[in-house]
DNA sequence: CCATCATATTCCTTTATGGGAATATGTCAA
DNA sequence: TTGACATATTCCCATAAAGGAATATGATGG
């Protein structure tokens, strides 16, 4: 065995992420619950394509699976973003512009806020 | 041609961080500018595994570099992983437990102030 | 100038994985 | 039941990329 390759990542939630179509998935998902078809038709991918990258996404629990009938509704679990956003906040205090900082900060509570109602 | 394989990812500052290795990488340069020999020391791994790694690092701007002589110093650029923050800001507000988050708002101000200091 | 240290790069192999096409599986409606 | 619809899966190919080993490049000190 010569090169090892890099280790199986369709279990961690960076690597399933990292992947530019799985984000747009999950932006549609946060938005609203979808059927595949539902995606197929409004990102005009293929169907096959549309259900692999839902397969891992699921597999790392970013999003959670309802069958009804035929139709598979899938919706985002944004909650499974935490590992991600707390690895990022570690190094978030050292961004440049405190003052830019607070600004974020005061927004960020504020949607926090908007979100409660 | 069939099968098209992904996008090529190493500009992409989400597929940089996928890389379990890239992140402990960017854990240890936030802490103190190191040359690539520290890091190879501190980490057990290869010279070349060190250098490879920084490179696509520093392609995404996660890093940069100052060479004095011989030696190259690798320092972390947390502002470059703001994209990746923004974006998961956009799901953050959906996450389950309000109060709990306003916990972590307020521990992430006082993190910040801390900073300032 | 040259031996040595510091780092980068190249070559090779292996694995993960995305996309396409075809097909299998599952479910409903008539 | 059976045909149509919804979704998942399999097979195949192409490529990105990680790790190892060897080597190249760069810079210093003596």
């Amino acid at each position: 065995m010569a090169g090892m390759a890099r280790i199986s990542t369709t279990s961690d939630v960076f690597s399933a992420i990292a992947e530019p179509k799985r984000r747009v998935i999950l932006e549609k998902l946060l938005v609203e619950q979808m059927s595949v078809t539902d995606l197929v038709d409004a990102l005009q991918w293929t169907q096959p394509m549309v259900s692999k990258h839902l397969k891992v996404l699921k597999e790392v629990k970013l999003v959670a699976e309802t069958k009804v009938g035929r139709f598979h509704y899938y919706r985002a679990q944004p909650d499974e973003l935490r590992p991600i956003q707390d690895w990022i906040h570690r190094f978030e205090k050292y961004w440049g512009g405190a003052l830019e900082n607070l600004d974020s900060y005061l927004t960020d509570i504020k949607s926090r806020g908007d979100a409660r109602e």
